[in-house]
DNA sequence: CGCAGCTTTGATCTGGCTCAAGAGTTGTGG
DNA sequence: CCACAACTCTTGAGCCAGATCAAAGCTGCG
């Protein structure tokens, strides 16, 4: 059953982002950060390694150029809550801007790349560059809209419809960015994923299995398929 | 026990907010939306009446000056949750500004009274003043953290600590606005209390009966008074 | 090879949902 | 002012989706 694996990253990092621009995208649409004209460079991360942790000071915005990424918040008692998986594409850290520290940790999921967008020289340029003012504007009202998106799912659907929508939005993301929208590779473990979707790991785990009997996809351990994107699509509206 | 009901609109209205300076918050601090140089105007709403409602074309951005609101995102099948509960002091409407629509609906929950600045000439009047530029960024990027706060909330507590957070929300918010954190009335039904926290409306109904019986909060009907914050705010931790 | 971490699957338990009844509250019109 | 209707809230009983506990498979890495 091992056949052929996808090397998403290995696309990733030949197609995005399209020169020097990162495409960041909060919920359904997207938006461009355009940062040819400031300054900027590139970090290279493990898996595993952490970009910024909740509490640090925040100094740049980061766009993910390849790999991916998990986002978390923590409470007081230190249980912890994915709330976003940015891949190439995305931007990460706007929370950040707020308060002057970040207000998340960011982890690696695999050996991945960031484009580092510091930012104050950002804001200075942002003050005569109406259109880049804008965009920013954008992403932030992206990233509320995406977090409303969350807010609902996780106050208003079962299981089944979590996961199916979790499926569906990840394959939205990858057609989007150019990869295949049908057969692609998890890079998080079944416990991010309930985490993610407010879901135990064993839940996530049965859930899949029942969506694969079904007919509606297949699954091979992290390798995920989409066989039937409209029934997964029907899933929604009855879970 | 129809005890002394708090008039808090009228005292909202008589301090909030001070001097055109609407107060607005996103989740733990403050931002401010210094709008006495920017075009704005007042606007009266009845109980039940729609600011905004999802879709609609965006082209303003509100304060809420007294009163209070329930914003609200729809799914496809209907399914509808409450997202935020804005009081005097917070903004409404900034998730219109990444696509030119609003994405969520705002309804009053009382007669209510609330500040309009129109977007076109507060986006003019930011380009040469830094400090609301910087401001508009923060209100955004704070209701992002609140967001966030929100999925982790939804996504890792049970029905008692939901309850003991949301009011213990409210308590600080009343609070950091003047008005009693220990004894108010609540203007939203236990459905968008339930819709609000993921549970149903039976369910918040019985935790409020048990940490009523525990001495924690006494309740009656609408009013709530909080009895022993310290207790309440042990729940957090354990529910 | 052997161990550690991840995933699947089964069995059981339980918190919150559902269904249902009744009490309290508010608004309306006579 | 009262009576009635429409809500809203509380409380009880039973049930079920998802959590918890437990035991194997798989995978990958040193």
């Amino acid at each position: 059953m091992r056949a052929t694996p996808q090397p998403i990253t290995r696309t990733a990092s030949a197609t995005f982002p399209p020169r020097g621009l990162p495409q960041a995208r909060g919920g359904a649409a997207h938006a461009l950060l355009p940062i040819e004209n400031v300054d900027h460079f590139r970090r290279p991360l493990r898996r595993g390694e952490t970009l910024f942790r909740s509490g640090d000071r925040f100094n740049a915005i980061y766009a993910v150029h390849c790999g991916s990424f998990k986002i978390c918040v923590v409470d007081g008692e230190g249980r912890e809550q994915v709330c976003r998986f940015p891949i190439a594409g995305d931007v990460m850290g706007l929370d950040g801007l707020g308060g002057g520290h970040y207000e998340s940790d960011a982890v690696a999921l695999e050996d991945s790349e960031v484009c580092v967008v510091p930012f104050a020289p950002l804001e200075r340029r942002a003050r005569d560059d109406r259109s880049l003012q804008k965009n920013l504007c954008s992403l932030l009202a992206r990233e509320i809209i995406h977090d409303q998106g969350m807010i609902l799912l996780l106050g208003s659907s079962q299981a089944e419809g979590r996961v199916a929508a979790f499926l569906i939005g990840l394959s939205d993301r990858f057609r989007q960015r150019g990869y295949s929208s049908r057969d692609f590779n998890l890079r998080m473990s079944r416990a991010e994923i309930g985490s993610y979707l407010g879901l135990k790991l064993e839940t996530v785990s049965r859930v899949l299995s029942s969506l694969a009997e079904r007919g509606l996809v297949a699954v091979d351990q992290k390798r995920i398929q989409i066989l039937d994107p409209a029934g997964l699509r029907r899933v929604l509206t009855t879970g």
